[in-house]
DNA sequence: GCAAATTAATGATTTATTCAAG
DNA sequence: CTTGAATAAATCATTAATTTGC
């Protein structure tokens, strides 16, 4: 019973380039600095040809980068996935640094269109991005606390730098909980569904996560 | 019945792949492993360029490096005051948007972090951003208050994106609020109105989040 | 020094769980 | 008890980063 398939919905989120420099060229340089970019104009051909499914000989040769003269870098025909610049990963983290979590469609078409600025992007990237690094802050995190069977205290008490001074709360707390929805709405044309907004009250938190935390992370 | 509803719903973006191949999307790079605030995050090598000390070490910093950049709109003066850039103003947005109204100092340290990357700032303008953005928006709800009253149903507003969808959730704290689950909405086309109405109940104190959402509508 | 081969991260999908409504 | 909605967990897939061999 769950679903089945049906992909209505989504096209609006695509992408629309941004206005029209993209910039953050960068890309190339393995090792080192990273700086990714990829000039990537065009492409959007989401049309795929498949190469995937070419299969991946055991260890025939892959990708690999040797193009290294010719003009283009790549192009990367089909399309691949986002590959996201340091800005656009800056700006991710900081708002996960700030507590966001699981951003619903408006905010998930702000954040889009501002990283848009320095790299195509679609919103479907930054809602995957917030998905995968809470769940990767949390398996990080659990592993740690194994890891750390004895330690009295220290959780991961990075930075007490805090700063208090008045305030204490501000957005954040609310680390992940284990289960909390939050609200989203994958609301598409108009159904007749109304979807009821209900609210769970949230969060029962389990293991109890000081703070999101991931100054240098990855 | 309701299958057909359900399509819609469900619909990630391109969900499930028929038979064999196709797939969806993909365009840029993904993982690596990076690091992102030692690598580049060094806004400070940048900003410790000092530019503007040479060239108009009297008046007083501007941003001019180099910066690719878009439109500024900082047609700074030459004053002393911080001069935001529109990319700073954006991300500056986005975070109010999303929930936050006070960050503390170790969140304002990230912010400025990163929005050195695009021109000249200090924390200090960061707090004070906030400060100011909160008292005036609360201003501008004020005034629309006596004028507006919110229209229910708003038929005609399907397409606009607009929509608050009610905290976000992001972020803050959640006291209040009797519905608990949240919905999404990706696309942004209809998201419940009702929600909004709603809201405005909710918000004791923060006032409510209309977002400020600049219009960049897409 | 290159570049194939390997590894490590992490984007993108799929599946399982949870909670609430009917 | 069944069904819809939404998220978290598990998994798959791809490519940047590293290592290795020449």
């Amino acid at each position: 019973m769950s679903m089945k398939v049906h992909q209505l919905a989504r096209g609006f989120w695509e992408q629309h380039e941004p206005p029209s420099l993209s910039l953050g060229c960068k890309r190339l340089r393995p090792l080192a600095p990273k700086l990714q970019s990829e000039t990537v104009t065009s492409a959007d051909s989401v049309s795929s040809f498949d190469l995937k499914s070419f299969i991946r000989p055991e260890s025939g040769p892959r990708k690999l980068h040797d193009k290294k003269d010719t003009t283009q870098v790549e192009t990367h025909p089909g399309g691949t996935r986002w590959n996201p610049t340091q800005e656009q990963i800056g700006i991710l983290e900081m708002l996960y640094g700030g507590g966001m979590r699981t951003p619903n469609a408006q905010q998930i078409e702000q954040i889009t269109a501002q990283l848009g600025r320095y790299g195509k992007i679609e919103g479907k990237n930054v809602f995957y991005w917030f998905q995968n690094h809470k769940a990767r802050e949390r398996q990080k995190q659990k592993r740690n606390s194994l890891g750390i069977s004895h330690s009295p205290r220290t959780p991961t008490a990075v930075n007490t730098i805090s700063l208090d001074t008045t305030r204490g709360g501000l957005l954040e707390r609310e680390e992940d909980s284990p289960y909390k929805r939050k609200c989203r709405s994958w609301g598409f044309e108009s159904l007749e569904l109304e979807e009821s907004i209900r609210s769970s009250k949230e969060e029962g938190d389990r293991t109890l996560e000081l703070f999101p935390l991931h100054p240098e992370g990855r």
